[in-house]
DNA sequence: CAGGTTGATTGCACTCAGTGGCATCACCGT
DNA sequence: ACGGTGATGCCACTGAGTGCAATCAACCTG
């Protein structure tokens, strides 16, 4: 077997997430992940920063263009809708087609305190990224960073829905519908 | 010195903050604390669960007012403003007094993601605590988890510019602001 | 006051995450 | 064939967090 092998962070993302799955994130050492995967422990943090990233590897493929969805909005769309359409378009491209992994990726995060917690990082980023696309478009400072808040809780209320398996509705369905329920109720 | 000095948990937060502030968060190991403490690494661990909590230790303490505060809110007030009426209200009790440790405590955790990463777990149980007074008081399941985590969105919003040297005005007032601000754009 | 109970503290040994530095290897262009 | 580049491997180290058992101060009870 040459040293060789291409795909070294799939192979070592795969082998995480089986892990995890099996015997659960704090029972699962870097070691045994690199060891499954073939390579040693010292290369897992070559390409991982620590051995929570791993999950979330490739997630932030989609925020190019989740930004370049909300700048698209005109310019009469509120805050809110604006960035619910953005969401919902990256939604459309990026998570449609994983259903399964998104259950894997569902139990592992619902077993792990410590997951859920790197996972709170993520949504703060978007948000980030969301209040910034918010500001560009004319919204006030503070009230762009509460709109993109609201418009990420949006965001993980419908995917839970969503990562149910009795649901049949698109991802994007349930954001339009979550957020036409949440803004009939403040106003 | 007897070895039962009482205050063990406040002689070791004071500790903490002291030097985490000093040297960094990362840069400072337990055992330092403890030392300065005058107690055992080990002890440290009896009192905090990790090195992270010890920064937000009896934080919790205005939570049972905010929920209160919300169920106390009239009816016909919509859900927003009953949550940001609740978190206006622990606002006056427990933060107006505390204007140095509220400073130390923003530096301290501007200076250490590993610290803000923790903030936002404590954002998050604040948000599901105000998601279920909401429930409580009639709103919608997804709807109040959106207005709760909008609401702490406010709230984090006003903090941080209530911690500026330049404020002036009461964190309960720059709550109440904010959420105009936001109400006033999404309608 | 002796003796027992309780709870806070201590000490030790261990696992494991994460890091720094350096060697090694595969591959690619010339 | 040769030098460069980047991925991989090895080793040793720090420090967080844990399990277990011993110790000690204070309090209670008879």
């Amino acid at each position: 077997m040459a040293r060789w092998e291409p795909g070294a962070s799939d192979r070592l993302r795969d082998a995480a997430m089986t892990l995890f799955d099996e015997q659960g994130f704090e029972n699962t050492t870097v070691a045994q992940i690199a060891e499954r995967a073939g390579l040693n422990r010292r290369t897992f943090f070559h390409h991982f920063a620590d051995k929570r990233e791993v999950v979330f590897a490739g997630q932030d493929a989609s925020e190019e263009l989740l930004v370049s969805a909300i700048r698209a909005q005109p310019e009469t769309v509120d805050p809110m809708r604006a960035a619910a359409a953005g969401l919902a378009a990256a939604a459309d491209t990026f998570y449609e087609q994983y259903r399964e992994g998104a259950e894997l990726f569902g139990r592992v995060l619902a077993a792990s305190p410590e997951l859920r917690e790197r996972e709170l990082v993520k949504r703060a980023t978007l948000a980030e990224k969301i209040a910034a696309a918010l500001r560009d478009r004319g919204t006030g400072e503070s009230a762009a960073v509460v709109a993109a808040w609201a418009a990420v809780a949006v965001f993980f209320v419908a995917r839970n829905q969503w990562n149910q398996p009795a649901n049949r509705r698109t991802l994007a369905e349930l954001i339009n519908s979550e957020l036409e329920e949440f803004l009939g109720v403040v106003t």
